[in-house]
RNA sequence: CGGGGUGUGGCGCAGCUGGUUCAGCGCGCAUGGUUUGGGACCAUGAGGUCGGCGGUUCAAAUCCGCCCACCCCGACCA
């Protein structure tokens, strides 16, 4: 391709709606451009890399014994109303109403309709396992869209769903798509990191996340270096510090004028927070909900969510705590009745505590744990952090953060249940097919492999995924060969069948280096009067900062050999 | 939905406190010329309902009201 043709400039200011890295870069280098907020249209260059990751999917995914489908964008009401997500992902599904007046969905994902699809196609354990996906436009009417292609409304998303008659398939399954998951992001040229992650309201026992590790990364990941351990925050566990038993002292009470929260009350009467007990007041499902933890550990309300089986948590406000008798900044479990008590398990680790007196201005100290209060769950609920210790070895943990890139469930049969996908087994009995499903986002892969490989001048194109493999460099000057030497080279580089975009512009050489570095082609190969001077051209990877002269004669070579193994368009 | 911010040629911005002398600057774009190894220079030129609607006024980019869009933080997010 010549520049002097592609559509989409290059621009030399950074846009000002834009501050991430891969965002502004997308944007910079004319790849893609806005529509509205979290819509994009994807330009040329853009486009082909959004092609070749779909490849590298679609090669992966025929690998594991997956077949294509093309699904429906538009997809009744009532198939989400059958399985009640419609509730689960509430005002994010976007439900349009047609002429008739019938109530459609834009379709966030398909497993309703793919349920419904093999419940049709499939009677016999015979017809399993089966492995269904579908690479198409998906629209979430997200709270907020942010960091151009990271998290949009409107996104080319490839999902697998498979289809087995039990767990063991079910997990067969499983493994092979995360085999085929790690192979895509390897052959994307990045790193990801695999995770535990918390499946949500759709449940199911498994659940991983593929992180690619990233500043500007949405999630939190814990991970410790000495194991394999990692999970999502949302999800991960830690050791929370034991303390040493003291011999439990008689419970006092203690003036605190004035002091409310766990630091206020920690400096005044001189212990550490790890020594007070903070109480936090929820309403889950419309209940209000008394939980206490350690005062130096925070409550992670995915897994208060999870332990009190609620569809709806949030903080109480502070009219409901006071309504139910309770003197917000001096709360306490002690002498607490008629309202459910969730604990974290760290209130057993460690003695004599401080806690609210439940009186304005009060504490109570040396409260012990069951000595003085009882609690209806106890659980792990703290959020974990790093520095405490790994849940599986023990060793500090690490904090970190990444983009959610691809995400893998075990379903289970509640969706099948729910549409009425059976099968008949080898006995003649009916069973609901076990379902998983298999998620990537394509364009956030994209955006992704930017946040990864980027510098200041620019994006550092993985070679599998670059939109070109070389950019070809003229310095023209007149009265030179310049010009008849780059036009044979493009099309002998051609004919060789790598891509190669060609600088034809009559621009000076900062310009032209300048846009070569932003656009991040894996190789640039210059021709200018002084590389003629030895015949030769000059060939740089765009990931390091020396160069190499090549003969004429053995550019075409030379690339080939180094390019061997990239996907083309 | 709560909090904060921004809307002025394709992009980045100034002007808004003091209503005329305000529609301007840089980049980009067009034409011509001089240039060519890290975003060259000169000259000429095109391009804007100042987000929208309404109000105040002799006069509004500028003041007031309402609305819209976009961005950021939070909430939310199989």
């Amino acid at each position: 391709m010549r520049i002097s043709q592609l559509f989409g400039k290059t621009l030399r200011e950074v846009p000002a709606e834009a501050d991430t890295a891969s965002h502004q870069l997308l944007l910079r280098a004319g790849m893609i451009h806005q529509v509205a907020a979290g819509v994009y249209a994807y330009l040329p260059l853009a486009w082909r890399v959004m092609k070749k990751i779909e490849k590298i999917i679609r090669e992966e995914m025929d690998g594991a014994g997956g077949q294509e489908v093309m699904l429906p964008v538009l997809q009744p009401l009532e198939l989400w109303q059958q399985t009640g997500r419609d509730k689960a992902f509430g005002k994010s599904l976007l439900v349009l109403t047609d002429r008739k007046e019938r109530q459609l969905a834009l379709g966030p994902t398909h497993e309703e309709v793919i349920t419904e699809l093999v419940a049709h196609n499939v009677q016999s354990y015979r017809d399993l396992p089966l492995r269904l996906y579908q690479i198409q436009t998906k629209f979430r009417d997200e709270p907020r869209p942010r960091a151009g292609l990271v998290r949009c409304r409107e996104f080319i998303m490839k999902d697998l769903y498979s289809f087995d008659v039990d767990e063991a398939g079910l997990d067969e399954s499983y493994q092979k798509m995360l085999q085929a998951y790690r192979n895509i992001y390897t052959r994307c040229g990045f790193a990801a990191m695999l995770v535990e992650a918390d499946s949500g309201a759709i449940g199911g026992k498994d659940s991983h996340e593929f992180m690619v590790i990233a500043e500007t990364g949405e999630d939190e990941i814990i991970y410790c270096d000495k194991c394999h351990y990692a999970a999502n925050v949302e999800k991960a566990q830690s050791v929370k510090g034991k303390l040493l038993a003291e011999e439990p002292l008689p419970m006092a009470e203690v003036s605190t004028p004035g002091m409310k929260t766990i630091e206020e009350v920690s400096r005044f009467l001189n212990v550490p927070t790890n020594k007070t007990l903070k109480a936090i007041f929820y309403v889950a499902d419309g209940k209000l909900v008394f939980v206490v933890i350690r005062g130096d550990l925070e409550v992670n309300e995915i897994k208060l969510k999870n332990t009190l089986h609620s569809t709806d948590l949030r903080l109480a406000t502070e009219g409901e705590v006071t309504a139910a008798g309770i003197v917000a900044g001096s709360a306490s479990p002690v002498g607490l009745h008629g309202i459910k008590v969730v604990a974290d398990d760290s209130i057993t680790s460690g003695s004599n505590f401080v806690a609210g007196g439940n009186k304005t201005d009060t504490h109570l100290k040396n409260v012990n744990y069951p000595r003085d209060f009882t609690v209806d769950i106890m659980a792990d609920i703290a959020r974990a952090h790093a520095g405490q210790g790994c849940p599986k070895c023990g060793a500090p943990l690490i904090a970190t953060r990444g983009i959610e890139a691809g995400h893998i469930f075990k379903l289970g049969t509640f969706l099948a249940e729910k549409l009425g996908a059976s099968f008949v087994d080898a006995n003649g009995v009916s069973h609901p097919i076990v379902m998983g499903c298999y998620g990537i986002g394509v364009g956030r892969l994209l955006a992704a492999a930017i946040e990864q490989n980027h510098d200041a001048k620019g994006i550092i194109w993985p070679g599998a995924i670059a939109p070109y493999q070389a950019y070809l460099c003229p310095l023209y000057r007149e009265g030179t060969q310049v010009a008849e030497v780059a036009e044979r080279l493009y099309r002998e580089l051609a004919a060789a069948g790598l891509e190669v975009l060609f600088d034809d512009r009559s621009e000076s050489p900062g310009v032209k280096f300048s846009d070569a570095d932003l656009l991040g082609i894996p190789y640039r190969v210059t021709v200018s009067p002084r590389t003629l001077q030895s015949n030769s051209a000059e060939v740089k990877k765009r990931s390091q900062k020396e160069f190499e002269l090549v003969p004429l004669d053995g550019v075409v070579a030379k690339l080939s050999e180094e390019l061997k193994e990239y996907v083309r368009c």
